[in-house]
DNA sequence: GTAAAACTAGACACCATTGTCTAAATCGTC
DNA sequence: GACGATTTAGACAATGGTGTCTAGTTTTAC
């Protein structure tokens, strides 16, 4: 019974590695069609080509074209979704050099979830396909970055009555925050190109430093030298 | 012969008129069909029935889809382009109310070149078929979103120098405006939805308070009457 | 080694779309 | 009303994609 119950568990996953393995070649080269050819540009032909592997195992893995565009949007969406919420659970905790903390957040925010190949993927998904399948982007939507901006604004409530932060209205500030986050990096994203680690540093940097200078408290430490220099 | 002239130019007028209204017609449908479906997805058959046109007359005017696809590029870029600049014209001079002046700007910004019919098209245009036609966008690339960004930081860097403003970095400052201008739009812009003049209206508001949090002279204003009222 | 399961290559019917062609109809001008 | 230019509807071949089927090959488990 034990063996019996080893062995059948060897099987299926011995079974499922191979099957697996094929399972994530067409997804990840579906995913990478879709993107680049749209819904209706995209071939199960190429997708074959580029997964190498032949055009039946395809559709014995998923059923049709649609069944597969699905999968690879769910795929795509979790895996997203995860990297999100692990990025989130990174937030600044102390308060001292909130400055840099900041900036390192938003920097791996912005390499990890917004620039990386899932993040550019799935916006480019949901403006081209998002009309055709609007159930399809709502659940995300839903649980995706409503939620980020949620916990966002959580988290500055929490430095703002810790008084670090002098926020009135903190969606609008978290929205405030994603924003400056992506101003210098937009206009690359909009057209294909992925940003340096150098372009992502700096641009967290410029965003966190505006950020502060509405949000901060009026910066104590920068002034008293100058008071004191002039009293001296 | 100036009745001849007369009479020809009559003529073709006349004739272009009918002929330019139906180019028009199918113009405005295509872009309609290649926004909703990606180039891929578009038939000529759905356009001209959109455009209340014959599929030959489609084939009369545009030689193949390909040519249909590119003046419709050409069209909605030239009128996009035309309304940005007209926008930027209307920058604040005055630096009394800046408050109110820049709301007014950023305001009619969004509601007329980034949330409106061809601003919404170009950037799903830009995203979908950017990268099949690379050079189609560079040019608009060029003298558009990259000349605005430099129109509005030298418009920043006179307001700056005026004295109205703190600002270091003028680029920085000028995407920064424009990525706080559109904070709480963005998303309901990528699920396609048309935000209505109160959103749009309130999302210049907050951008542009922390805006001049950030880059404002510490503000006078508030403070005078404090100090009068104590001296008094 | 063997048997079952999965995979491959290719042929196939079916359908949608592109772009051409033709004959009839419509429009604007004289 | 007549004429030329434009438009229309529909037929048409050619192409390319989807999804099925089959026969043969490889992989995997025991």
């Amino acid at each position: 019974m034990k063996q019996n119950a080893a062995t059948a568990k060897k099987v299926t996953e011995s079974a499922n590695r191979g099957q697996c393995a094929k399972r994530m070649s067409i997804l990840e080269a579906a995913g990478e069609v879709f993107c680049r050819e749209g819904f209706s540009g995209a071939s199960i032909d190429e997708i074959a080509a580029e997964a190498c592997v032949s055009r039946q195992t395809i559709y014995n893995h998923y059923r049709e074209k649609e069944t597969l565009f699905m999968a690879v949007v769910d795929d795509v969406m979790t895996r997203a979704n995860g990297m999100m919420f692990s990025i989130l659970s990174t937030f600044p905790d102390r308060t001292d050099n909130l400055e840099d903390d900041l900036t390192g957040f938003i920097f791996r925010l912005n390499k990890n979830c917004v620039c990386n190949h899932d993040g550019r993927f799935l916006r480019k998904l949901v403006q081209t396909e998002g009309e055709r399948h609007p159930h399809l982007f709502e659940s995300w939507r839903q649980q995706g970055p409503l939620k980020i901006t949620n916990a966002l604004a959580a988290l500055f409530a929490r430095l703002s009555i810790g008084g670090a932060l002098q926020i009135e209205d903190f969606d609008v500030a978290a929205r405030q925050f994603m924003a400056l986050g992506n101003a210098d990096l937009q206009m690359l994203m909009l057209f294909g190109e992925t940003p340096t680690d150098e372009q992502i540093e700096s641009a967290a940097r410029n965003a966190v430093r505006t950020f502060l200078r509405a949000y901060g408290r009026p910066q104590p430490s920068r002034e008293v030298p100058t008071l004191v220099s002039v009293t001296a």
